[in-house]
RNA sequence: GCGCGCUUAGCUCAGUUGGUAGAGCAUCCCGUUUACACCGGGCAGGUCGGGGGUUCGAGUCCCUCAGCGCGCACCA
């Protein structure tokens, strides 16, 4: 017996080393797998595709949490004979970096603005590949069994080429174009944001009713009403019935009378305030729809630093913020305030990143055309040739793709891949390099989520390279749920577009990690954990485990830290159970008594159990179930009852034992492998079975 | 307003197609007879949110109500 079992299992001193071990094995890669373990599927590939993290910080939580169930679902299928790939990769994350890298510059008296563009973008860059390789260390300390050599950066220039390209062909087929539409705008980082970039706040703000020539209208936002001289109104609607569609009127407004138009369009609520409402196109999302199906004209009242534009007059230059109060007060002078609702409440968006309250602006920006990409990925998922893991899920992936909207995919910054189009009397062409003298290049940048949208597809070298279509389509998409309509769609849909096939078959969806009480885990409320605090602790396997077990997909996981040192204590248990085989049952390939033969009946029946689990990406019930044979089957009962037989006379009851012993023992590691590989790799080097890495050693039957 | 999810032992949660309620941690009692005190043995603890229905049988399916959480939405 090897003295090491003869102190406790010490992750810390073991898994650096088997990591670089594993590493250097080259098992990783799937091309370097042997072939006595391919034989089992004749060598068909299984492809997961790493969510590449952001390489702008630290692991989280949940990173070790999407870490572990890839890992898991890789060494299982790496052992069951596939030619497993994790492809690993790294986000430059566009927005979220720039956000966190003007922080820094913040921090440091500096800022973003009136910096020369390309001296900003050599600086992030730096910083996102210093990051980059202090995520990859980590990611490798969790275990992760993922083919570094094939490794993908969303700024690897083959990759910018490929999106800049899929641009140029939506551009060809008419699926991207140039419009001048309402865009999320923040003040704060100067750019437009698509609506997931955006949070809904419910809040309280004052609603004000105003006298508007012979009407009264409501608004929460005085400050924009400036240019409002079109006073709307449903078409059915009986009490505004003597008013005329186009009818014009004086009324007497916040800087003087103005010429008013009776609108009607039946966009208007009724029952909401008066029935009328006075429309600003320009900040509005809805007026500007009500103002295009009336071909009004429309005009900036807020300019993009959010200051009020020369139409305000007497007010012009001052922030919206300090605007409004003043603004109210005139027209209560004025008389005409009708009334102030101190108590309504409202729905603001918000900037995801600083919480700025966005602004709707008018701008030109690049739309994709949803509907025609939309319908491709409903119609997949009806054929059935994607399943979402929880099922639910799939109604929350159809209810999305049957209301897209148009998506907004320039950005105002420059980290990121810049579009390549070109405008020359205002005329646009999408190409790699200028058309030709006089044609202005876009200076804006893609949403990240364009690029990371094909992620896919660019890892497997899409269109010509030498993994594709070996390893395309991938077969899991494991993620977040929050990310059911950030990004599986728009993977689903590009995979569709550009291949015509999805580009996985299963969406496997998992929760949030929270803190021990369930709450979401944030610096401000100072309850983030950080994971490799977890794993100095109490190991790498330990954290794995407690992410795992009991942790159904979908569902939020709250994570303690006395269920992470529950699982330490199980990995010094296996550690211990092989002290005792090792120390008292001989080798021996002894055929089975009845007794053992019964026990070897339920082993294979928890084996055939288990495996069905995995299968089902059941990976929760599989640990749990693993744990609990080993520890209170076979430690608390079987060791138990085979002390007696060690220490009797009957000779052929031991050997019979002893076999038995052995071939569980080294069955049970192989199945408790893909979630706890640290320790199981390491009492597998050395027990009697081993030949080679348990990580390629075949899955038991 | 629409949609989704949750509500099971003190805490955190499992419970795959409906078949006599489970785990970990915590608590309490006992134990060092040596694989392991990073341990072992044992006790206690739940009318599975309320109500109704389908069924021979429901934590599990259906309806309804309540509470909590989350997402979506152009009510100015």
């Amino acid at each position: 017996m090897d003295e090491k079992f003869k102190k406790p299992y010490d992750p810390a001193a073991t898994e650096p080393r088997i990591y670089e071990a594993w590493e250097q094995s080259g098992y990783f890669n799937p091309d370097n797998l042997p072939a006595d373990l391919l034989a089992a599927t004749e060598g068909k590939a299984f492809t997961i595709v790493m969510p590449p993290p952001n390489a702008n910080g630290n692991l989280h939580a949940g990173h070790a949490l999407f870490i572990t169930l890839e890992d898991i679902l890789t060494r299982y299928k790496r052992m069951r004979g596939y030619r497993s790939l994790w492809l690993p990769g790294a986000d430059h994350a566009g927005f979220e970096t720039q956000v966190v890298y003007e922080k820094k510059l913040e921090k440091e008296g500096r800022s973003r603005f009136g910096m020369d563009p390309q001296e900003l973008y050599n600086e992030i860059l730096a910083f996102t590949l210093e990051n980059k390789k202090n995520m990859e260390a980590q990611v490798r300390s969790l275990g992760a069994s993922c083919d570094w050599s094939r490794e993908k950066f969303t700024l690897d220039p083959d990759v910018v080429e490929k999106v800049q390209k899929t641009f140029i062909k939506m551009f060809e087929d008419g699926l991207v174009y140039r419009g001048k539409r309402t865009v999320n705008w923040c003040y704060k980082h100067q750019t437009s944001l698509s609506d997931v970039e955006t949070e809904n706040s419910e809040e309280v703000t004052p609603f004000y009713t105003f006298r508007y020539g012979p009407f009264e209208i409501g608004t929460v936002r005085p400050e924009t009403k400036f240019g409002d001289k079109y006073v709307v109104m449903h078409p059915d609607d009986a009490r505004y019935k003597d008013w005329k569609h186009g009818q014009t009127l004086e009324v007497e407004w916040i800087n003087g009378p103005i010429t008013a138009t009776v609108i009607k369009d039946s966009a208007v609520d009724m029952e909401f305030g008066t029935g009328v409402m006075t429309i600003t196109p320009w900040h509005s999302q809805i007026d500007f729809e009500i103002a295009q199906r009336h071909s009004l004209p429309m005009e900036q009242i807020i300019d993009w630093r959010g200051k009020l534009l020369p139409i305000a007059q007497e007010f012009a230059g001052i922030n919206i913020r300090d605007a409004r109060p003043k603004i109210v007060e005139k027209l209560k002078e004025k008389g005409l305030l009708v009334s102030v609702d101190e108590n309504y409440k409202n729905v603001v968006k918000r900037c995801y990143k600083c919480q700025t309250v966005i602004e709707p602006q008018v701008k030109d920006q690049w739309f994709v055309k949803m509907a025609p990409l939309a319908a491709m990925a409903v119609t997949a998922v009806n054929k059935g040739d994607i399943r979402f893991i929880p099922d639910n899920f799939e109604k929350i992936f159809r209810y999305w793709m049957e209301n897209a909207i148009d998506w907004n995919i320039s950005r105002q910054i420059v980290w990121g891949i810049s579009i390549p189009a070109w405008e020359k009397d205002g005329e646009w062409r999408a190409s790699l390099t200028s058309p030709g003298e006089g044609w202005v290049k876009d200076e804006d940048t893609f949403d990240t989520w364009f690029s990371s949208g094909q992620w896919p597809l660019l890892t497997a070298g899409y269109p010509n390279g030498s993994d594709f279509p070996t390893y395309y389509p991938s077969d899991v998409m494991e993620t977040g749920h929050d990310l059911i309509f950030k990004w599986v769609p728009r993977m689903v849909i590009f995979g569709l577009y550009l291949s015509d096939q999805p580009p996985f078959h299963t969406v496997y969806l998992h929760g949030l990690v929270n803190d021990a009480h369930g709450k979401k885990m944030s610096k401000s409320k100072g309850n983030v954990v950080n994971p490799l605090d977890l794993t100095n602790k109490y190991g790498t396997d330990a954290l794995r485990m407690a992410l795992v077990v009991g942790n159904a997909p979908g569902t939020d996981l709250a994570l303690r830290e006395d269920k992470v040192k529950g699982y330490k204590h199980f990995a010094n248990k296996l550690w211990n159970i092989t002290r005792f085989i090792l120390e008292n049952a001989p080798v021996s390939d002894a055929t089975l008594n009845e007794t053992d033969l019964a026990l070897q009946q339920e082993f294979k029946e928890l084996v055939a159990d288990v495996t069905t689990d995995m299968d089902e990406y059941r990976m929760h019930m599989a640990a749990e179930k693993l744990y609990q044979y080993a520890w209170h089957r076979l430690a608390d009962v079987i060791l138990e009852e085979s002390k007696p037989i060690f220490l009797g006379t009957d000779e052929a009851a031991k050997a019979s034992r002893s076999a038995f012993l052995h071939s569980t023992l080294a069955d049970l590691l192989a199945l408790l492998h893909p979630f706890m590989p640290f320790v199981t790799e390491e009492i597998w080097s050395s027990i009697p079975a081993k030949k080679n890495y348990l990580m390629v050693t075949a899955w038991p039957k």
